[in-house]
DNA sequence: CATGCAGTTCAAAAAAACTTGAACAAAGCG
DNA sequence: CGCTTTGTTCAAGTTTTTTTGAACTGCATG
């Protein structure tokens, strides 16, 4: 059964565009009671030591995976974000926002070049469009919040 | 200026998970004043006539894209679809939809076959796992139609 | 009805993304 | 200290995804 939770959350991850080895960790730490270490995830998945490396750090950047406290051991063992609000927000910041804020960036340089168009005609449609694409960021930058907020309860 | 706000949609559509042609072409009819053929695309991109075929196709299935209407030529002309909600709403439908539905149909299955566990404490827990799972995808299927909402107008 | 043009298809090539594993760093223990 | 164990790094290898281009379909036009 562990194996189609954890297969479950590998096609999660993809959806959202993050690596299969992110899905199987975080799955594997779902589906089991105590928390597991980095030696426990490669020999149960089968993977690398690198991957669960690099797989647990994005999970912990994301704040979808924390360490356990108080094990009487020397190694670090893992259990699983499991309130969804924190899931979200961690994704959000860590991989929607950075791409909204450069976006926005980008945007703002494009303004400047259009503005130097000279045909009138040309100008009026490219302000056009890049108002509708301002628009459009500044919707993503109000929505984010709000996906948070009716995600968590 | 039109390269800028081309590469704008590129990674755009790569936050997506879609293929970089689809934001080039995209791009390129949002940026134009005039509808633009598949030859024109292939042109101006500098990309093949199979991927501009292809990204059309998947763009048109996507409502990101329609045929221009009334253009006395025998090749098809494209125009861009430039209203938020729409793009958002056939996102959702061919993109996020279709991945929420198979992954209740799992959902279902893993919850039978964790009925059958026999340790009771195993089972109480693999069935708090599965309903947190379950309020999960109940709370995304919720929210879909929520942003569809909030992002037309 | 034959020719040419618009567009599609799909196997193979290319590019991008992910994983591996061996070398390395860091830290506890005797 | 020196040894052992845990965990990280990153170049090379593998897998996956995307793009290409040549062959093909179908339609319109002379």
């Amino acid at each position: 059964m562990q194996r189609e939770v954890v297969d479950f959350f590998v096609d999660g991850v993809k959806v959202l565009g993050l690596p299969r080895s992110l899905g199987e960790i975080y799955g594997l730490l779902f589906i089991t009671t105590a928390p597991l270490s980095l030696d426990d995830l490669v020999r149960d998945l089968g993977i690398s030591k690198g991957s669960a490396s690099q797989g647990l750090r994005m999970l912990r950047t994301l704040g979808a995976v924390r360490e356990a406290a108080g094990n009487g051991d020397r190694r670090t063992y893992y259990e699983p974000a499991v309130d969804l609000k924190k899931l979200v927000g961690g994704f959000i910041r860590e991989q929607v926002r950075p791409h909204l804020d450069s976006g926005k960036i980008k945007l703002r340089f494009i303004a400047e070049t259009a503005s130097l168009t000279a045909d009138p005609v040309d100008k009026e449609f490219f302000n056009d469009r890049i108002e509708r694409l301002e628009s459009w960021m500044k919707r993503g930058g109000q929505v984010l919040p709000m996906l948070q907020k009716i995600l968590g309860q």
